[in-house]
RNA sequence: GGGCCGUUAACUCAGUCGGUAGAGUAUCUGCCUUUUAAGCAGAGAGUCGCAGGUUCGACCCCUGCACGGCCCA
């Protein structure tokens, strides 16, 4: 034990710094975290409120301004200091003088340090270079920073300390702030347009004794007081049609999945997917309106329908290319008929490719694989594809000429897969047959193959509408959006390891 | 799961073909009343990711492990 405590790193330099200043302010009757402060205006507002205003002009105004926030930089004179204050708009200079705050409370201010949050009251004026700056009559501790910010010019650059620690990734470096600003923007943004085309919001369970709606393991967990086996979802969508079978004919839902996957720069293990159900409309029916909510959302987030993704243009203007998936693997893939066809030609050529392939591999997975390969990276503006083979699409309507394929659809931009949709298969009976399929797959070894859930087929026999839905996942339009190369990038708190901490 | 790369002061990074470490920023002290990557002078700050091995000697070479990144599955 003692030897343990020996080799416990001695504590920064820094921080017994701050320490001692804090015990000096303590003793000197200055509260180190009050809550009596109250600011009366937001950074932003002076900023743009005075922006044409001339040094004389603001002298004359005679207005105290009572704000707040983190101290981000301080140079000191001596007897006078700058110091710039961010509170969540913006940033402003602010001057302290010791002979307007007297030396008393000066040489208290001088103990404050870069990472501290003040209140701020004074008025505006100008310095010689012109910048607008609060000239300040009072300063208030408001809270007292232990630990020093990271360097001012080269920002906070660890990856792995941005996303542990994102607090103070926020912090100071702007681009990371600005993208979940901007996650924010495209998740209102998708709220009201579907709200505004008459969809409404609901919640469905994210603990689940059968997980379904989509092919994926799932995380397992324990209720105690029922003592049952419990799922985190991966999808919501057996839930949202057994919305439209009770009777709700536009329903959508904006939550978590979870999936027992691995993670890559475009997977995480929880994400948030946007699913929407919509009666008596097709599949087609939601392409356009695909095109139209994406355009949409460009326009509000850049006022252009022209984003750069990874240095590639992309023009979201609609309307969007449309393929059947057989058609891409010919057109994009260069493949010919009779190599996806035939499923030991397939199998071969997926193998080529370095892919596994199980013994008994279904056609349309084979297929799946060459799409994966050939086609998807190649689909940089946007694609639908659609028609995909029935066997990798057990929740999907059959198409009506021919039943091998679907009336499905998934929607790729920037090579990546977008979005999923079909026309939802409402037939008791066929779906029964597509779920005991999934489930001769899962006793053949196949973990990530669907389970039976005999009450999403009774509600399908009470009879679901005719409808159509789709899923989106928010984190890759996010991505998209924002310019971001890891799903990372986009999520708050990303998940890790645990920090090892000692030796 | 596999391959490659990274881990050195609070932050950003150098470094040594093996002789126990440097810079800038930050911090501390002094000077400084319009700066803004303020300036000048001085000082302190490191289990070189962890554990073994080789060696007279390891931050450096070898092995294993941890955490992270990228690519592949």
């Amino acid at each position: 034990m003692n030897r343990q405590k020996q080799n416990e790193p001695s504590e920064s330099q820094v921080i017994q710094h701050r320490r001692q200043k804090a015990d000096f302010l303590r003793e000197n009757q200055v509260p180190l975290f009050p809550n009596t402060f109250r600011k009366t205006t937001q950074i932003s507002r002076i900023i743009s409120e005075n922006a044409d205003a001339g040094g004389d002009e603001l002298e004359d105004q005679g207005i105290t301004y009572r704000l707040a926030g983190r101290i981000m930089a301080l140079r000191s004179f001596g007897k006078v200091t700058f110091i710039h204050v961010q509170d969540c708009t913006d940033r402003i200079q602010a001057f302290v003088q010791r002979d307007i705050l007297g030396p008393e409370k000066y040489a208290l201010f001088k103990k404050f340090d870069i990472g501290d949050i003040v209140g701020v009251e004074g008025g505006l004026f100008r310095t010689r270079t012109g910048e607008l700056t609060i000239k300040v009559e009072k300063i208030i501790l408001l809270s007292k920073s232990m630990r020093p910010l990271p360097e001012k010019y080269h920002g906070l650059k660890d990856v792995e300390t941005r996303y542990r620690q994102r607090y103070v990734d926020l912090l100071v470096n702007p681009r990371a702030k600005e993208i979940f600003v901007t996650r924010t923007r495209i998740v209102r943004s998708i709220r009201s347009f579907l709200d505004d085309s008459g969809f409404m919001e609901v919640e469905t369970p994210m603990m689940q004794s059968i997980p379904g709606g989509a092919t994926a393991r799932p995380f397992q967990t324990h209720h105690n007081a029922l003592d049952m086996r419990l799922y985190l979802r991966i999808a919501p969508e057996l839930y949202l049609k057994r919305l439209l079978v009770g009777g709700f004919e536009k329903v959508y839902e904006i939550n978590r999945n979870f999936r027992n996957e691995g993670i890559s720069t475009q997977h995480n293990p929880e994400f948030t997917m946007l699913e929407f159900y919509w009666a008596y409309v097709d599949f087609k029916d939601l392409m356009s309106f695909t095109e139209e909510m994406f355009s949409s959302l460009a326009q509000e987030l850049s006022g252009s329908n022209r984003i750069i993704y990874q240095e590639k243009i992309v023009d979201l203007t609609p309307p969007w290319k449309r393929l059947s998936f057989y058609q891409s693997l010919e057109e994009i893939g260069g493949l010919s008929r009779e190599e996806y066809h035939d499923p030991e030609t397939a199998k071969k050529l997926v193998q080529k490719l370095g892919e596994n392939v199980q013994a008994d591999e279904k056609l349309g997975k084979l297929q799946a694989k060459l799409f994966d390969i050939l086609v998807e990276p190649k689909l940089i503006q946007p694609h639908f594809i659609y028609h995909y083979p029935t066997d990798i699409s057990p929740l999907s309507r059959k198409n009506d000429e021919d039943p091998t394929i679907t009336d499905r659809f998934e929607l790729f931009i920037a090579g990546r897969e977008m979005a999923n949709a079909f026309s939802e298969l409402n037939d008791p009976v066929d779906q029964r047959e597509r779920l005991e399929e999934q489930v001769r797959e899962k006793d053949a070894g196949d973990d990530e193959a669907h389970f039976m859930d005999e009450d999403y087929i009774r509600a399908l026999e009470y009879a679901m509408p005719p409808a159509a839905g789709e899923g989106i996942g928010i984190d890759r339009l996010v991505m998209l959006f924002t310019d971001s190369a890891s799903i990372r990038e986009v999520i708050l708190f990303p998940l890790l390891r645990p920090e090892v901490t000692g030796g």
